[in-house]
DNA sequence: TAACAAACGCAATTTAGTTGCGGTTTTTTT
DNA sequence: AAAAAAACCGCAACTAAATTGCGTTTGTTA
């Protein structure tokens, strides 16, 4: 387990507001969350805690924090379970709304988000019932390119 | 095995010209993808087959037609390999360009494409290089809704 | 602090996708 | 048209990601 860190968020009150137990791992997941500007694979929070925590306890973790919005998937290349932290006070358990982009690289696999780059207008889009709309950039980011 | 269908495409000069062997299989498999409108994914392949193929060759067909610019990955809900035709004349092997969107419908997982749809303008993005563009929306279709 | 609920860890299982290889079909070469 | 080369196919075994069941532990509530 990692030391507590100074976030400037209170991540027990986080969770105890969204009726999650604020056990020292789902607070300090989530600190991980909110003191990492990336997105998080399964594998990238194992390594964190130096697989001293369980593989079920984080796919499980993972799933009460999206349930409740506190993060929301973001598209993986390769497929696997990646997740962003909900950084706009627009969700919640009942709607995920991410309006921005997200940027993944080919190389790196490191998706990132795209706040600046809003979504096409779907207003006019006639018989569908829209939840979610996802804008997917894949590339290589900079490091990557260079390289 | 299906009868073979009268597609206005011929779907095997589009093989050859790719140089992709014209076996029964892959030939009938471009006809499927140009017959139907929606995106495909592996379990919709070997249904629409009646399990006579092996899933191997399966995988191993799409990954061919992908890396000619046949056809293109698009996002699944359920983090399956889904694929779509690439219909606009703009794909080859060191390419893919698809400026349009997909909806997929949470119930029934089917992908439709929203040719009217068009992905916004990012040129101004700096700092990655853009390879490809994805636009997905997610809800329910008009028969899903309904029910 | 007792009772209940949520979270955890282990083992086993499911599911999607991959790899190696021998045999077959298709394409190319002569 | 036959031989050689390349591409394709299917089987079996395998890998990796994610899920499930269940008994135990930890956190919350009254």
């Amino acid at each position: 387990m990692k030391e507590k860190n100074n976030n400037a968020i209170d991540a027990q009150s986080i969770l105890s507001k969204n009726g999650i137990s604020r056990t020292q791992f789902r607070t300090e997941l989530l600190n991980f969350f909110y003191s990492s500007n990336k997105s998080l694979s399964v594998d990238d929070i194992l390594k964190y805690f130096d697989n001293s925590i369980n593989r079920v306890t984080v796919y499980r973790s993972l799933e009460s924090f999206e349930s409740k919005g506190l993060i929301h998937r973001v598209p993986d290349y390769n497929n696997l379970k990646r997740y962003s932290l909900c950084r706009e006070n627009e969700c919640s358990s009942t709607l995920h709304n991410h309006n921005h982009g997200h940027f993944i690289c080919y190389s790196c696999n490191q998706t990132f988000c795209l706040e600046e780059i809003k979504s096409p207008d779907i207003t006019r889009l006639k018989g569908f019932y829209i939840q979610e709309l996802k804008l997917t950039v894949e590339g290589y980011c900079k490091d990557c390119y260079i390289n």
